[in-house]
DNA sequence: TTCTCGTTTTAGAATGATTCTTGATCTTGT
DNA sequence: ACAAGATCAAGAATCATTCTAAAACGAGAA
């Protein structure tokens, strides 16, 4: 996938941004960022709750919402929000949109073509922070088999 | 405000989609749309219940919620998502975006300034049906009175 | 007009994602 | 090892939204 670093390099980033914010490195976290790593189709932290138990039967649906928001937090991962759909999280930290496809609900990571200060018609004295973009439509995928 | 037909040809408009989506032209329907023309701020559905029930003290959440779902079914309103945040209801049909104020916390139309199809960088055979930007930062407001 | 039937309204219960609370359990620094 | 603080787990609480069931209503037929 493009724009990525490796898995290694993102262990290495792991390690010293979740000091950086002055979280303790434990093991419900790593794992929780391991999943998030390791299969990149932005799960909700229910999906991400059910697939943590299978390596770690104990953790609790909490401690998967408590790692997501500290993950979040340090800036190791981002939030997606579609809709009012649940929040989705996102290991991938360059600035990137979404598109979910309707006919089968998986959701991908978009480009975007230019940089913030052209995109928008601000009105005078108005200062971006963040942004968001959410697509729908339908997956290559989809529209082929339809 | 730019790009805004008059509120004379807005209730036209309601006369024609409402029967055109085979809905009935109910008191609390139209007090509802007339509300979200009257004050273009992004209300909430629980808002919009608020400001209902002065002229209309019978009207009930529900229905608020029945009557924007009908607004928004036939096209007169249109949802604004801005993170997980309660769905917001924006009676400006042309294509735009939102900016929300972090500190004061106003929603602003944004105009784009470009066409869909050249604002991203899709994978062949992706085709979109919605799109929706939602921006985060500081209006000119806050940023002078900071 | 009156009847009829499908639509709408209403109040309250139910749902579902997320957050909060509380007590138990680890970690780190001394 | 100990104290102080952070984290975990289980369940309760919150809040927007949807659902349910019954009463009220409206447009068209008789």
């Amino acid at each position: 996938m493009a724009g990525w670093r490796n898995v290694k390099n993102n262990h290495d980033h792991y390690d010293a941004t979740i000091r950086g914010g002055a979280l303790r490195d434990t093991p419900q976290r790593r794992h929780v960022y391991d999943l998030l790593l390791g299969n990149r189709d932005h799960p909700t932290a229910t999906e991400v709750f059910m697939r943590a138990k299978k390596a770690m039967p104990s953790i609790s649906l909490a401690t998967v919402y408590n790692s997501l928001e500290a993950l979040v937090a340090c800036g190791l991962v981002k939030q997606v929000h579609i809709d009012r759909e649940p929040t989705r999280f996102c290991p991938n930290l360059e600035e990137h949109g979404h598109f979910v496809c309707e006919k089968c609900g998986r959701v991908f990571d978009i480009e975007i073509s230019q940089g913030p200060a052209t995109r928008w018609k601000l009105p005078k004295g108005f200062t971006v922070t963040h942004h968001e973009i959410s697509l729908r439509g339908t997956c290559a995928d989809c529209t082929k088999n339809s």
